[in-house]
RNA sequence: GCGGGUGUAGCUCAGUUGGUUAGAGCGUCGGUUUGUGGUACCGAAUGUCGCCAGUUCGAAUCUGGUCACCCGCCCCA
């Protein structure tokens, strides 16, 4: 008989036991920031309706980007983000929240596209956003990004420091009006800034669309700085000094590690305002590793209220798994989480084991028995030291009669014969 | 969808200008005191050499096709 595949699909990730740890410690410590910042978890349907996910009629074509299936006459889709789910909780039960609604998703999202380093078609991303009902200000903005900021900083001991780089949509849809821009052309010169540090003639694909002039001026926004266009139009003034409010707004708030990057575009076109985008300062190669920005209408498809948002997500897998994947990440501290073993020696030792092993977890040490009581011995304490365990309780006859244990340290190899709570306290003692 | 790369043991990979029974390290299992691990020593198991066809006396090796995976592009609603 063929023996089937024992890989899962590409794109698909599962971690080893020590890499879970580390996971999971990372992920934890980020969701702690978020309770302890006030924010709620919303845990919402991975299938959505197909009509929900997209907009889109051309199945064949949006079918290659995401997955989607049939059941009976309905078509649904795995979700490729949090934000679109978010959108129609949020309208659906505007009765019974409360606005501005601080919330937060962790959850597997999925994406139809081919998978590169970083880049899976499974993955988890932890979304934080706030809604409001008719407008929400700027200042929510900066409280996004500072408790994206304070989430990474949680988990710096594990993946190094992260940079933010602010970009501001409505700075170019100003400049793109000043320069008289028709409005194919804005989405092309949108789609080349956003590309600009990855594609070498930037300035002579912009002419290109726009011709030399308008490019230059274009260009000359990252040679100048952006604030060589003050005192052109008050549109760009006022999305000018929005950014410079914005930056303000984070340094008060301790945030140090943000920057203006008007490149900073982001791909989804739902977003209107600032956007933001994290990358790790210590791995440069790696893509955004986060980012988000604000979402004036995106709910629009809902609800008639007007539902306003400003969120972000963290590309957990994209972070952690990523960084595993290229050995990055010192995983030795996550390696021993068994205090003691708990190796028996004959079947008739066994109930005596347990109830030492339910006195040790309630005393809140980890321990396991190892129950297969046939095994010789050594393959009992072979267990023990391969699983990290800090210490080998040992049971058999001799300690049973005299209702103790055999305490090794797995350390230093000392042992001595201990009464229960004696063998607690020394464990205990880290 | 496009371009490039790689497919040999559970894993990482060797494998000479095509030549007999296919190799190493690690891991697994067994043994070197049946109540004592890490180190050491001895031994064992495991492969349709991704798949199909072709060239050849002979193919892991050369050619064509195909599939899978990896890297990059497109895309990222």
């Amino acid at each position: 008989m063929d023996l089937k595949p024992t890989k899962p699909l590409s794109g698909f990730i599962e971690l080893l036991p020590v890499q879970q740890r580390c996971f999971d410690y990372c992920t934890s410590r980020m969701m702690d920031v978020l309770r302890r910042s006030g924010y709620n978890r919303l845990d919402l349907p991975a299938i959505e309706r197909a009509e929900v996910l997209t907009d889109k009629d051309n199945w064949d074509e949006i079918e290659t980007q995401m997955f989607l299936f049939q059941k009976g006459d309905t078509k649904m889709g795995l979700r490729y983000d949090g934000t679109v789910g978010l959108s129609r909780y949020v309208a659906g039960h505007l009765n019974d929240l409360t606005f501005p609604l601080y919330t937060y998703q962790f959850a597997r999202n999925y994406r139809g596209e081919r998978p590169q380093r970083g880049r899976y078609r499974e993955f988890w991303q932890m979304d934080i956003d706030i809604l409001g009902l008719q407008s929400l200000s700027t200042n929510y903005d900066a409280e996004i990004v500072a408790t994206l900021s304070k989430m990474y900083e949680s988990i710096s001991d594990i993946v190094g420091n992260v940079i933010i780089k602010i970009g501001n949509r409505k700075f170019w849809n100003a400049m793109f009006e000043y320069l008289g821009l028709s409005e194919d052309q804005s989405r092309e010169a949108f789609v080349l800034i956003d590309k600009r540090d990855k594609i070498s003639g930037f300035v002579d694909a912009l002419t290109d669309v726009v011709g030399a002039q308008k490019a230059n001026e274009i260009e000359s926004v990252f040679q100048n700085g952006y604030r060589s266009f003050l005192n052109k139009t008050e549109s760009l003034d006022s999305s000018i000094s929005e950014m410079d409010e914005f930056i303000n707004l984070l340094n008060s708030m301790g945030i140090k590690n943000a920057e203006i990057d008007v490149s900073i575009m982001r791909g989804h076109s739902y977003y209107t305002g600032i956007v933001y985008e994290f990358f790790s300062v210590n791995y440069p190669e790696l893509p955004a590793v986060g980012g988000g920005g604000r979402y004036e209408n995106l709910a629009s498809k809902f609800s008639k209220t007007k539902i306003v948002g400003v969120g972000a997500s963290v590309g957990v897998s994209r972070l952690l798994v990523a960084l595993m994947e290229m050995a990055k990440i010192d995983l030795s501290r996550f390696e021993n989480p068994v205090d003691v073993a708990v190796l028996v020696m004959g079947d008739n030792n066994v109930a005596y084991a347990m109830n030492i092993v339910s006195q040790l977890r309630d005393a809140g040490i980890v321990a396991i028995p190892y129950l297969d009581t046939d095994k010789k011995f050594k393959n009992q304490i072979e267990y023990a030291d391969k699983i990290g365990a800090r210490f080998a309780a040992i049971i058999g006859d001799d300690e049973v009669s005299k209702n103790q244990v055999a305490l090794k340290n797995m350390e230093n190899g000392n042992q001595e014969t201990l009464s229960v709570a004696d063998a607690i306290k020394t464990i205990k003692v880290k």
